[in-house]
DNA sequence: AATGAATGAGGTTTCATTCAT
DNA sequence: GATGAATGAAACCTCATTCAT
């Protein structure tokens, strides 16, 4: 039985400038949604209340709530990968170990702002309700851009990594450094400052790269 | 005209038998729907359906929907620092660096099966759509009981951390594993295989700890 | 982490003419109801459907089957309200005790119809089922309009009520009257003839108020 | 179609001392359940919890939930009627009207303790919600135990009476009476001190009655 | 007699989506 | 294009009552 559904378009691209507005007051009041209140309040209705929109006019840019997200997270998707991109240039590996993972934690936790967390946290938690056909694509999509740039660089710093599994290493960095970010996010009361959580961070990191 | 509104008990213990085997239907077939179809298709008369129950039945037990979760979070959390108890006793100390640590690891990895992870995703990811209070319970109740712990052994194992921020050191530990143990749950396909990732998490771990 | 649920609005005020219309369906099938079928049968299914409207619409213009209530008692209160006012004019002053009197209580039975007394039973009714935080600010909305008025007449007509308690005899008044009312709505068949209990009622209460 | 149905007994006398007890504890719940929380809390479940019983005893006393309140209201209705039968005795014919009226007054706020007023507005409640098919019975019943003992006094204190029409004057000083009672329990804040009702109620009366 | 588990019809409310204006 | 009225399936939850133990 193949999906022979006529595939329609469910991102509509405005053809104004005002409808290009109207998108990105779509885009706001979602992510302002979800930061303020969390996924379970996110429906069509408050979107389109929040953005100063006809529930009528939102769907004519998305024809359902689900391209909505879609839409976000592809947004946050590049511009995630963007970002570490930047601070993973060649002129890393010129640094010393630590030096260099210094430099991409801080990439990582200086370039991105708290709101980013949360809202990547808040697009995971929206995926996760599996209303959706492909629920990790994101984080999937996520690690195919970024992980084959980091397995370059392990291996220019490091050679005798590859006697080991870089794959595994790599994930578990990933991982990590991703657990202690969410941790941040989602514990800032029971969590220790910033700035120790980096340095005990880097040193973990660079420890357990130089071998 | 002061509040009174009595704290009612919302999840209510059966008096016989009959109805412990209800209630324990009642978490059974929410943990079948969590693992099986995910959050989103979790709806209380899928739940007495699968419990093979009554709506009403399940109301008597439960008063809300989210009283249901509560309890299996309630059990789950017990559950998980019984073992993690279990696996850091005093014993412990005495092994090298290495093997303790491998032993905690060890026992977080074996201990759980696949399907523990699996529900406490589906868990985290009901309590991340923050339709109660108290979104981060489950894991500050989960830290609260294991972090001393960590603490007292670390600092037994290597009083030179002593002078380093033990809180961030515990911190930093307990999210970098929870984000492995994470990633190889949501990520299945893209994870290496399991026993690498252990033997990389050891090292990682020990490295830091032995500093 | 504090609650800062918004107020959401209750009543919602329709933008078109159609809306206006739905809307007044609403307030018409809820009174029928009442009226014919008591507060018991009273459900947001039955109005929908003797409106003539979906239950979606329903909920398009009252957030909760309560505010369909506030807004008919709010509109009660108002209309209530202006009669009595009308009749308790300036003019009013210059009558004989007698007569001013007279004309109140006939503006009072004149000026409401058998079905508004029985609307107002059942908004009472209504109301003294206590599932709102503010049972009676509807009997309280309606002293306070009138009250104030009814003081200061019956000052200008008779100065030397001043040396005696004259909230507690317009509170007597008040209630003496809407206990009359009450009990010919209520028990139509036991009480006298309308006019004879007007003449008894004038008769008491201008003997009461002349000393 | 005529009705025959068996007559099922609703209301089961109980056979034993303990019986009795528990037949007095649900109608003690159901009390306490109205005065605190009102008619629309009040259900069957609730009842015996409050009762200390389980929900299949309270139906071996009570065929039906209508039937609980229908002994409750049996046993108000009584109670009352004596109450004011007892002040109006023959020996008040003797006194001077201010005296006599002062005397059933006080009866009547003096006997009844507050809770008594506010029971017998939500067992008024209860009945006005109409899934009864008497829902005036009470009213009514009240009524004939009442009237016609005050019809006689009214004749021998002052015969001139007989002139006018002596229904009208009863119904409406019973309806007075009965508003300003309701009217001090409703509305607790804004009505005046009792004493002071009390008083302009019998200068009220008492001068109606000796015209 | 007493218990409390079980029932399910029926009520309230939500929200993604459509469509007439 | 924009608006907002309308829809109704589906979810949550209640409670009077029955019945097995």
């Amino acid at each position: 039985m193949p999906s022979n559904k006529k595939a329609k378009l469910l991102i509509i691209e405005p053809k104004t400038k005002k409808g290009l507005d109207t998108q990105e007051a779509i885009l706001q009041a979602t992510t302002h949604i979800l930061l303020a209140e969390g996924v379970y309040d996110l429906n069509t209705n408050y979107i389109a209340e929040k953005a100063g929109i006809s529930i009528g006019s939102l769907y004519q840019y998305y024809k359902n709530k689900e391209s909505i997200l879609d839409h976000m997270i592809e947004k946050n998707v590049e511009r995630r990968s963007e970002k570490i991109k930047a601070a993973l240039d060649f002129q890393s590996t010129l640094l010393p170990m630590d030096e260099m993972v210094a430099k991409v934690v801080d990439a990582i936790f200086d370039t991105q702002k708290p709101e980013d967390f949360e809202l990547e946290k808040k697009l995971l938690t929206y995926m996760a309700l599996e209303k959706k056909g492909n629920p990790e694509f994101y984080l999937k999509k996520s690690d195919m851009l970024v992980k084959p740039l980091v397995k370059a660089l392990l291996l220019i710093k490091n050679p005798k990594l590859m006697s080991r599994n870089i794959d595994a290493i790599t994930f578990i960095l990933n991982q990590a450094v991703r657990g202690v970010l969410i941790g941040l996010s989602v514990l800032p009361e029971s969590a220790p400052e910033v700035p120790v959580v980096k340095k005990e961070l880097i040193r973990m990191i660079s420890g357990y790269l130089k071998n």
